[in-house]
DNA sequence: GTGTTTGCAAAGTGTTTGCAATTTA
DNA sequence: TAAATTGCAAACACTTTGCAAACAC
């Protein structure tokens, strides 16, 4: 019982948040979401969502696969991760965070922003303000 | 005479570095090298240093110029970074550092390792060894 | 109903690869 | 001369786009 109010609670509130984009609340979208959003925090590519959504028996296509992801990243929703040119990585923590990026497997993993101590001893280039310190620790 | 001196002496260790990496001397590479070394410290993508091979009347195709940045990678001339999915960039300078990325004009700056102070409160995770943190400072 | 969203297929970007011709050592 | 390297074009992986049909509000 517990358990099903949580859950509908961070349904309503994410409702909210896609209506507050100005989103649709279309099918897909919501389908999507509930695979993102749905249970634990994870980092997902376009291509693995997508797999999810199928295997889901969720009609989606690809291209509106990338659509949502940017949509939501956009909406505060999501989190895209560099560390891998060539692919984009999205997050559903969007708290300040850093990453462990395995070279080996591709795996990403969270480290939280808290873990990490990290001051700056120089001034960003002039006219420029800092608008985020993004750490990757790689591993292997 | 001695700015002679010193480029034919950092040339010569150039030299060396491509043969103790098992690289031929080629037109190409030494072309190549020539542009990447010649000067200050840079990061070049794959286009503008065919772009400036181009200009510089250097007879190299695209293809070349990519396989010459990975193998000066793997030679430790060159360091690659992820600060842009769907492109790679390329650093002269292999010493411990960071970067500045103007996400406005895309420009990427260097921070001297030692104007970055970190501490990583976490273990890896089990199995992993720390490889190199890369700090990536966001601009606008 | 009206404006948004979707899905498809085509196009776009950055990068890699297969292979014959060329070049280096 | 033998082995490495080059250049081309084709293939590749990932992502974006144009537009008609479908859908949300």
């Amino acid at each position: 019982m517990k358990r099903a109010m949580k859950t509908e609670r961070s349904y309503t509130r994410l409702l909210d948040q896609l209506r507050s984009a100005g989103l649709r609340l279309t099918r897909q979208r919501l389908a999507l979401a509930k695979l993102l959003f749905g249970g634990m925090e994870r980092h997902v590519t376009a291509e693995l969502l997508y797999g999810e959504a199928q295997a889901a028996r969720v009609p989606v296509s690809l291209a509106t696969v990338y659509n949502t992801l940017h949509q939501f990243t956009d909406a505060g929703l999501l989190k895209e991760i560099m560390v891998d040119s060539g692919r984009s990585y999205f997050d559903t923590n969007t708290s300040h965070h850093h990453h462990f990026y395995c070279e080996t497997s591709g795996e990403l993993s969270d480290i939280d922003g808290a873990d990490v101590a990290i001051e700056l001893l120089l001034e960003p280039p002039l006219g420029r303000e800092v608008s985020g310190i993004d750490v990757i620790v790689r591993v292997k």
